[in-house]
DNA sequence: TTCCCCTGTACGAATTCCGTAAGCCCTATT
DNA sequence: AATAGGGCTTACGGAATTCGTACAGGGGAA
């Protein structure tokens, strides 16, 4: 889940914003000063922060140099009243990221946000880790699957609906939302092709497929991977 | 050196810019219409591009998402006299970084273009070093490859499809990917481009062209270079 | 010329379908 | 309450079809 901070004195504006940001999907804290602004940073490393500069208690100049000189390098966007040119250069020296002045349209603020969590988590690349259950190890990058470290060789639909099941992990996931998720879309067809991957896969990682120890059944609901 | 593109069509301010921006150190190209800037942020890859909106041939925001579609990510400043909402939400969506209205101060775009260097060359340019796997070496800087020592002659799209695979190492590229990075655009046409250029590869890189033991065919996935 | 990319064809892997067998759940009957 | 049977769900093995990739040759452009 992405986190936001916005540190920001005044309660109305903090509130319209972070509800516009949560109805995004955001996660949104709020500080209404300075070194409590600070603290959350610290303690929460957000995503992004959305910063006023005039604060009670420690001005945003402030909370942001403490911020990078502890080398903490999330993006910060200033949002004040201040729009002098001198500030905004300061902000940027200081190591803001972006600076807006007040007034601002919710989109654009959005926008903007959006921007520099795109930059922030570009080289990042949330890749799907690798996944270990039993003695099988799923590599998602590669596309490739070990079981008691040599190579098994599954077709596309078996890595597919392997990854699907993983990435639910206990929890159960029903023959629609799996044919959902690797086949895509297609009508509420009854077949019986969830089974028959299934199958294979369990031939292919069980040690006896007969009596699967982590491909389990669950009646009438779906199939659940059990670690 | 850091470069930068200008795509401006107001040459005033366009040689206004660029100077301010050399006096800082910066390498500096202008180009004056909407098909030019998209030729030479092709050509020259600049580090950030400063784009107007408005511009002679093809205006700014085709410029950016014909880039974004080809898969090049380099900071972009939309520089305009548009100050519309709805003008800088398009402008991030299509994949902007930073928007900013004219009239504005040089030092806070200085400043704002500074943010976008360091945010952007954080995760610092990884040139690409030599790079090897089984008897070949590839030699980026001058595009060279040595098979068993002795130099193999690749054309153009092929040492750069070569290098795209070399990039992701053990991981799977999808033709796509491919494609979007090698060829620029062209993309939804379904073609065997990518298919014919790795049979060339395989064809003078692999021992066994019928059985490539680096150069893997992913089912349904793309392909993988495997060390 | 060399290089690039398209079209057409063939091969083989992967997916899906079918019929049948086995398993589980519910319920009615003793 | 225990149990046996019916109905529905899942598993299996093989076969047919679909689909992706490899290969060959040729036209077009730099």
């Amino acid at each position: 889940m992405t986190q936001i901070l916005i540190v920001e004195d005044n309660a109305d504006l903090a509130f319209g914003l972070s509800t516009s940001l949560e109805v995004e999907g955001y996660e949104v804290a709020v500080a209404n000063d300075g070194p409590t602004g600070l603290t959350a940073a610290r303690d929460r490393n957000p995503d992004v922060i959305i910063l006023d500069l005039m604060l009670p208690g420690l001005d945003g100049y402030r909370v942001l140099r403490t911020l990078r000189e502890e080398g903490r390098e999330m993006p910060v966007l200033i949002l004040t009243a201040r729009g002098e040119e001198a500030d905004k250069v300061l902000g940027f020296r200081l190591g803001a990221d972006d600076y807006v002045t007040k007034p601002v349209g919710v989109l654009e603020l959005l926008a903007r946000v959006n921007a520099l969590l795109r930059r922030a988590r570009a080289p990042e690349k949330k890749e799907t880790a690798n996944e270990k259950f039993g003695s099988v190890e799923i590599i998602p990058s590669s596309r490739t699957v070990l079981r008691n470290g040599s190579q098994v060789a599954l077709t596309p639909k078996e890595f597919d609906l392997l990854l699907a099941l993983v990435r639910r992990r206990g929890a159960v996931a029903s023959r629609f939302e799996l044919l959902k998720e690797v086949w895509g879309h297609r009508t509420a067809v009854m077949t019986r092709t969830v089974d028959i991957h299934i199958r294979e896969l369990r031939r292919k990682l069980e040690d006896n497929p007969a009596e699967p120890r982590h491909i389990l059944t669950v009646w009438k609901a779906g199939y659940r991977l059990e670690a």
